[in-house]
DNA sequence: ACACGCAATGTAAGCGCTTGCATTTTGAAT
DNA sequence: ATTCAAAATGCAAGCGCTTACATTGCGTGT
């Protein structure tokens, strides 16, 4: 193999190939806009000289990426994991290429991941939930980035979003349970400060309680970061306070696990002694014991949906709509009647 | 807020300040080199306008770009999860930007996406395991982009790797489980085409069983994809099979939770029935029920390694080293010896 | 008061590509 | 043969930034 020699650039093949560089440009972005004869013959050049576009070149010129972006808060767990596979094999389907990037769920994180995608030249971007400063909005508008959110619904929201309407999904979770026959009902949350999507899940309880004649505006309640471990410390927490629930919501899957952990650990079977349900349906909710009760959000649908609709934004087919995806409770074992 | 204005460029900050775009440059990119007035005037316009540096001419001009890519085989399971944030955090930490994307182990996929980040300007990339066809390595070699790879340990390599050595940790696992008292072993193996990992991780069984003297050359063995489904269907196919064994090492977690499920599905109780290890100890493997004896590898200090490791690279201020981390035996549950 | 050297700033040449417009080639119709 | 669209190709101007080099301004020593 040759040694580092420079890569070679769209003018070397044009010399080489004896045509100029608008001629091999068209070859590569638009062939039917030139000869076969010299198409064949670029090309062999691209192929002998091994050339790849220089993108950075290109967007510049072209003010086109074909990439999108999508920053998710965090990719240590398994929430977002499917929805954005699908996402993503969507969007190689159309020719488009996707860039992750992770915001651990802080605000100044996604911001500056945003302003980074965005300088990159995605032509457009996915993000989850709707709350954020207004600045990065506008920002967003100044520059033209046609932009999707996911994992939320909210019809009145500035963007555009494909997603679940978390508080009714929550809500109608919490009635069966309280059909169920429980009224000492408490919910471990995940963080609300600027998570859009765990504050509606919270009103979503409230929602049903309401409905139900119980008390709703102190509900008892634990407000903790997901993660299995979060959520053991949390369900020992709400036991060791006065009133003992006999069911116990969680803001999701994963906080879930750790109250049944937890339960497990302080001799409490489930669902005899308590009862316990998550959300989302990811893989985990299955395959642990007693598997979960739990809302399933269809995320390989959403992620494919998303990538279609924002597409047709970015190719300025579509204003960007707001769609709404059905969610529905499966019922497994951590959910009885109390005692 | 302004209606849709084009995003301010260098220019109109630097006609705006009164000051050459080089003297705006500077104050963005080493702003001792402009003295304290010019600078403050220059970054309240910077402010003011609400200018951000586009990318793709900062790259094209400087040819570099701060970012770092990664290539990984899935997002959809945990596996990767863990070492990648760390891996991000670290180069956050040292002012780098990553970007992920995942090949869903394809390698056409894979030698895609490496292009694909390369000519979008990342100054060094992460690649999973070594096995890939040789002219992606040219690729590489000509554009003169400093590659790590990681999860793997092949000192003999081209390419650097920080990773763990999946053939020793894989016999370690397996001694154990013989010295248990099995000798009736079956391994439910990911796919080995272009995967050294997986292979390697069976090398490492074959070890193990020549060592005591247990029939090495055509372990009883099944194949198939990484996900909990594949790994049921595995162990029902091991279990139909003529000589039934005591004892499953599984490629992975993952697809040891599958068999764990199959083993109850068919009423079999593991360990008492059969034994099950898995490989990463990825969350899963502790929440399952029994939990999984499992090799650990430390994936957060893998990621965190590989991070300082490759910016040093991408600095010039190492060949690359390749790096050897070590795994341990988590001992849980899924294994005892045979009744 | 003057020259000198260094720090601060400006000038302008690219980086590799796309694309509007100008020019040449082609081939069918006359 | 000749003509003339239409098709194919070439020309060259950017895209927004960095940076080598040139220029200017300033404090200092004499």
């Amino acid at each position: 193999m040759e040694k580092n020699r420079r890569a070679p650039t769209l003018s070397d093949v044009a010399r080489t190939a004896n045509v100029s560089t608008a001629t091999v440009s068209r070859c590569l972005n638009s062939p039917d806009r030139v000869v076969e004869k010299t198409r064949k013959r670029v090309m062999e050049v691209v192929e002998l000289l091994g050339y790849t576009p220089n993108f950075a070149a290109r967007v510049m010129a072209a003010n086109r990426s074909f990439t999108i972006g999508a920053i998710i808060p965090t990719m240590d767990n398994a929430i977002f994991a499917r929805g954005l596979q699908a996402f993503q094999d969507q969007l190689r389907d159309q020719g488009y290429t996707l860039l992750v990037s992770s915001s651990a769920y802080k605000p100044d994180v996604e911001e500056e991941q945003i302003r980074a995608l965005v300088a990159r030249g995605a032509d457009g971007l996915l993000l989850i939930g709707h709350e954020r400063r207004s600045e990065i909005y506008d920002y967003l508008k100044q520059h033209q980035v046609p932009t999707l959110v996911a994992w939320s619904h909210l019809p009145e929201a500035d963007l555009p979003s494909i997603g679940f309407d978390n508080r009714s999904s929550m809500a109608s979770l919490a009635r069966k349970v309280i059909q169920e026959g429980h009224s000492e009902i408490a919910m471990i949350s995940g963080v609300l400060t600027g998570n859009d999507r765990a504050t509606r899940r919270k009103n979503g309880v409230e929602d049903a309680l309401r409905e139900h004649g119980l008390e709703a505006n102190h509900i008892n309640i634990v407000e903790t970061p997901y993660g299995i471990e979060h959520g053991e410390a949390a369900f020992r927490e709400l036991m060791s306070r006065a009133t003992r629930p006999t069911a116990v919501l969680c803001g999701n899957d994963v906080l879930a696990v750790g109250a049944l952990r937890a339960a497990q650990a302080l001799g409490l079977r489930v669902p005899e002694d308590v009862s316990i349900t998550g959300f989302d349906d990811i893989e985990l909710a299955e395959i642990v014991n007693p598997a979960l009760t739990t809302v399933h959000v269809p995320h390989r649908e959403m992620g494919r949906k998303a990538a279609s609709e924002l597409i047709e934004m970015v190719e300025g087919k579509s204003e960007g709509r707001t769609i709404c995806i059905d969610t529905y409770i499966v019922r497994r074992q951590s959910l009885a009647p109390p005692r």
